[in-house]
DNA sequence: TACTTATATAATTATATGCTTATATAATAG
DNA sequence: CTATTATATAAGCATATAATTATATAAGTA
């Protein structure tokens, strides 16, 4: 993996967002691919306000991109991002999230997103 | 490198230390060896119980270590914190701030610690 | 058109964070 | 024992952050 070197104050940003568990679990879950919104509340347990101000966070500084088809929006990571390669090498550290969502799958809860 | 694998829980907490310019400084400093406190004020152009109080969260997590000796205290990367791996992981993308310190030295600013 | 579903935004509130100033402690020198 | 230097701690304040509740918007359906 090639090692893109930031400066401090292009770091920092990129950390603050990751240093969050819900963010964090969010970007861990777009590894694998894209996902859609109700695939993250569904995981978190979260309201659906709240998981919705996290994604605007990641959108706004650019670490994700959305798609919306129909009713839902689908999100992403943004592999333009200046600090994608320090994004991907921190989930690279944390546990696979996929396993949430193929939990998710077992219970039949995501075809919610159909 | 081996990516021990985080559970998010664990990561967070890490990753929260590190989304801050004085902290990811002093950790990048840390890379290259212990540093006394001295030497985080300068570089940092922080008040020194600023500098303290970043060091004493770093402490109380685990990330880093102290080491008094007369005057002044050293500190250095913990190599045994549950997380070393992701932060030295994090650290590698970060520019060197070995180029701060030799700043110092050329500034005759680092006797200061002798 | 009105209704429903998925998502976003706004306002409010509670908590966390980081800095400053003042003071305390630890180590050494005289 | 006193003074000095390096570092730590405490209190206070200002700002940032994240959750909740209520409301708005966007897209599709009857």
């Amino acid at each position: 993996m090639v090692k893109t070197r930031l400066e401090i104050e292009e770091a920092v940003p990129a950390l603050k967002l990751l240093g969050d568990k819900a963010r964090l679990t969010i970007l861990g879950m777009l590894k694998n691919g894209e996902c859609c919104v109700c695939e993250f509340t569904e995981v978190l347990g979260m309201s659906q306000p709240s998981v919705s101000q996290h994604l605007r966070k990641l959108r706004d500084a650019k670490l994700v991109k959305e798609d919306r088809r129909g009713h839902w929006v689908f999100y992403s990571l943004n592999e333009n991002y200046e600090a994608y390669d320090l994004v991907l090498g921190v989930i690279g550290y944390v546990s696979d999230q996929s396993e949430k969502i193929a939990e998710l799958e077992r219970q039949g809860k995501r075809i919610e997103c159909k």
